[in-house]
DNA sequence: ATAATATAGGACCTTTCAGTCCTGATTGCA
DNA sequence: TGCAATCAGGACTGAAAGGTCCTATATTAT
């Protein structure tokens, strides 16, 4: 009963996709972009992934997945809590070598771009977020508990703050900041974030 | 010599096009979307304003000076430096009652979608940016001169600090987070500035 | 009156877009 | 052998995009 198997790899294809999405933003990539990037005819696209939108929707959420999941290893692996946190914030300064790093995040960008005028992909952004800060709010409580990090503020609010200095960081080398200012900001927000009672 | 007079205002056409560019980004909005918010014939806009994106570039300076206007008057006006710093962040508050004010920031969201693809965009962009931070660190300045805030840390830098959470706190106010949790990010931005040795 | 500039409106152009459909070949399983 | 699913590639559609050009009318200063 079953016909001719697929010849190419749903997973490489999208993760394709994602890293022109990420790049280019969803308007400014064309179909023929993504047949290009994909390695895909128009048919072969057309029968596996809906549509461009369906796809990006994928490629989206497949990001948060991949971006949850390096939070997750990243505070396990981490000697503590703590370095954890200013880990996150001072490897910013890094993306700002290659083009490739100055991309920002494919969730910010499209929060940038989607927020307003799609219902659906709003959903995915604000998931995703309230994703990221799920990891901090917990990164911030164990660090509590280790005394490391005051406990007069709830980790909810400590993991809003981490968030939105992340999005500024990460807005700011998109920006063209340089290695050493994302540094500066990034030492000074977590000695902030210690020296507050 | 002269011809027939113009019969509509430049500067409020083109703050036309400025609000509607700020609304939907640039890619997002049509010739005819323009021609409509600024009511215009196309014969008119072409005659007044060279194309699409030179319109853009005009607005995104516009905004840029009204932006810079609106923090150099809010910094002379407000009671001490520390009451502009502490303004700043939290009336970002106030942006996430209606969708006007879920827009985030045109020089943002331009940074998002141009700086990577668009040199001279991103030259306007990073422009404007500057102008802020500078207002910033002359407000810290001023601050620390008063004792307000601590002088172990540049004015530089803690300018960019506050540059970076100015723009993850409109970023946050775009996708979607509650007036409450923009004052407390505020608030504890501010204090932990204070707090600051 | 004339030159110069503005107005409105629409025809038109080229390009690009996402998406559909069709043809014909290929491959695997039953 | 035949069914089912894949493949590639191109023709095609309908819509929308930014821009140019043209006609005809209106308004001003000289």
């Amino acid at each position: 009963m079953a016909g001719r198997p697929r010849e190419f790899n749903v997973v490489v294809a999208r993760d394709a996709a994602m890293q022109l999405f990420w790049t280019q933003g969803y308007e400014a990539t064309s179909l023929n972009d993504l047949l290009s990037a994909m390695n895909l005819s128009k048919s072969s696209f057309y029968q596996t992934f809906e549509s461009k939108h369906a796809l990006f929707e994928q490629c989206l959420i497949r990001y948060e997945e991949i971006l949850i999941c390096a939070m997750r290893e990243g505070l396990a692996t981490a000697p503590s809590s703590l370095a954890f946190i200013h880990g996150v914030l001072t490897d910013i300064s890094k993306e700002t070598r290659d083009p490739q790093g100055r991309r920002g995040c494919l969730m910010m960008n499209t929060a940038a771009e989607f927020a307003q005028s799609d219902p659906g992909i709003a959903r995915c952004v604000k998931a995703g977020m309230e994703a990221s800060k799920k990891i901090f709010a917990e990164a911030v409580a164990t660090a509590q508990v280790h005394g490391d990090i005051d406990s007069k503020e709830s980790p909810q609010v400590l993991a809003d703050y981490l968030m939105t200095t992340l999005i500024g960081l990460k807005t700011q080398v998109k920006a063209g900041a340089s290695s050493k200012q994302i540094t500066s900001i990034a030492d000074l927000s977590v000695t902030a974030l210690l020296k507050m009672t």
